[in-house]
Formats: C-alpha cells, structure tokens, sequence
DNA sequence: GTAAAATCTGCAACTTAGTTGCATATTTTA
DNA sequence: TAAAATATGCAACTAAGTTGCAGATTTTAC
C-alpha cells in the first residue's frame, strides 16, 4: 500500500499533464510533510544520498513549478527553498518564520497580513509575501 | 566643493567608528541616490568599471553592514540587494516593489503595513520585512 | 502487450555569487 | 611623521544553479 499522500501527489502531476516520476512523486510528498520550505540540498539529503542528481532536482523543482503545485518560499537565505502551493492564494502566501537563533524556517499558515494599499500611482500590486524573524521557542 | 551628501557620509562613518575610506564614501552616497537596494555589480558597473575589486565591495558592504548603516533588503533574487538603512526601525522596513515585467526593484518608502500578531506560542517575532510583486507604470 | 513518441535523467562542463588568505597600501592616532 | 590599525587587491576557492546531450523512463496509440 503506497498511502494517501502518493494518490494525491500522483493526481496532481496526472492533471498538470506531468508525467508521473519516481523523482516527483517523491518530492512532492516530501513538501507534504515538511513543516517548512526546503532547499535542493535538504531535499536531496532526506531522500536519501545520491538518490538523484541535483541537476534532476533542480529540474524536477522547475517543472513543479512551472505547474503551479509548488512555488518558491521567500526565505533571506542564499539557496532557494521550495515548498507546496497549497495554502496559497495567488495574492498572499503565509508568511514565513526564521529564527536568528538556529535558522529553522517555519510556515506560519494561522497568521495572515492585511495586502498592501495606497500603492504609489501607476503601480498595480498582484501579490504580496512577508517575511518574519525572531526567536522560536527553543531558541527564546 | 563636495557636496553634503558627502559630509553626510563622512560623518556617519566617523561616527561607526570606521575608516572613511573612498570605497566606504562612494557606496554610501551611491546607495543615498538610488531609488531602490542595489547589488554588488550593479554597485561596481555605477561606480565606474573597474575602480574596484569585487572582493573589496563585497568587504565594504559588510563593514556598513555591522555597523548599522546599510541592510540587506528582501528581494527575491540570486544576489543581495544593499540600501541605506534611514527609513526604517528595527521592526520593520519599508516593502520593496519588484515589477514582474522589466524587473526593477522600488523602495516603497509611503506604504507601511501592520507588524504581523498572534505569532504560534513561544515564538517571538522581531522583525518583518514585506516584499510586493506587480507591474509598475511602465509595464502596466 | 508492444513500438514509437514524448519526456525525463545523469553526467560533465560551465556560470555566477560570494569567501578566504595573505602581502601591500591607506588611514588614523599620537 | 612614525607606528598601529585597518582596508585593499589579487589569486584561489566554494556553493548554488544552468546547459547540452546521450541514454533511460513514461506515456500513447495500436
Ligand atoms: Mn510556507
Ligand atoms: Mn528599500
Ligand atoms: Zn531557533
Ligand atoms: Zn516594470
């Protein structure tokens, strides 16, 4: 038995018109139980060592992507951290959490900010994301 | 005559404690006109080519950096982004516009928005930073 | 089920962003 | 103006991400 998160991740690629990949498969059920956006490195180490090339990771990242089922999390950090659309409107996203502490990154899905008006003349707004630091409970 | 932009400069580096160095003077009045956060090149190719090693700018940035003058802005980008740090308090500084069509990046230094509340128990939240995306009149 | 078409994967080579060590140059202090 | 303190440039390096291409998988059509 493969578990409901597979169906799921393989439903989505079948309606995104991917094809369903060991490699997708696995990193979108992997999102699924993050607590937080994940780099190409922290993906690849939790599937397992050279399980796929990083170059596969990275194109398989795109391809999500592209599709709409994951999109890049606003993170201040160096690599670029991936996480599930899902939760997300077009608009606004949750904002995300870093601790100074540790560096842990978490997806604070219960908060949400009002959007940004009275934008300059001339400028249209579409989407709006917010950046959060401070101290996580183990590091307070 | 060197203008006051220049004795500006001048004093807030005396006054961090730092070496008023021509590299140091010329990044923070380059960085006091432009009108939004700046990357190293884009640093290097305003202050003439060549004036500069990379490796120096890069020094420079992070001595303005610790000493409180200059941050790193929230862009979504490969490479960091420097402004001025006036303008903005230790919660919370202005958001930064990028416009999805030509790519730019705008301090918008009249819009503020709420500091988020209600964190998740235990975390501490002590600084937000806001990024918008959208078109701007150019693109519009 | 099988073959052809479509797409994905791994490898090697490359680019871009940023860092480190060290010898030399500049700025400050006295 | 000399000594002490700090900044700079160069070369060499690391980390993150990209590109081209040949071979492997997945899908579609029969
Ligand atoms: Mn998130
Ligand atoms: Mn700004
Ligand atoms: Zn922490
Ligand atoms: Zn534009």
């Amino acid at each position: 038995m493969k578990g409901s998160l597979d169906n799921e991740a393989r439903a989505n690629l079948r309606a995104a018109k991917l094809y369903c990949t060991r490699c997708r498969v696995a990193i979108l059920k992997l999102l699924g139980r993050s607590g937080g956006p994940l780099s190409q490195v922290q993906i690849a180490r939790k599937l397992g060592g050279g399980q796929y090339d990083k170059v596969t990771i990275y194109r398989t990242l795109e391809s999500l992507v592209n599709a709409g089922l994951v999109h890049k999390a606003f993170v201040q950090e160096r690599a670029w951290h991936f996480e599930l659309s899902d939760n997300c409107t077009e608009r606004q996203c949750h904002p995300h959490f870093t601790c100074t502490g540790c560096g842990e990154t978490h997806c604070f899905t219960g908060i949400s900010i009002p959007m940004a008006e009275h934008a300059p003349k001339g400028f249209r707004i579409q989407r709006q994301q917010v950046r959060l630091e401070g101290l996580c409970p183990s590091c307070a």
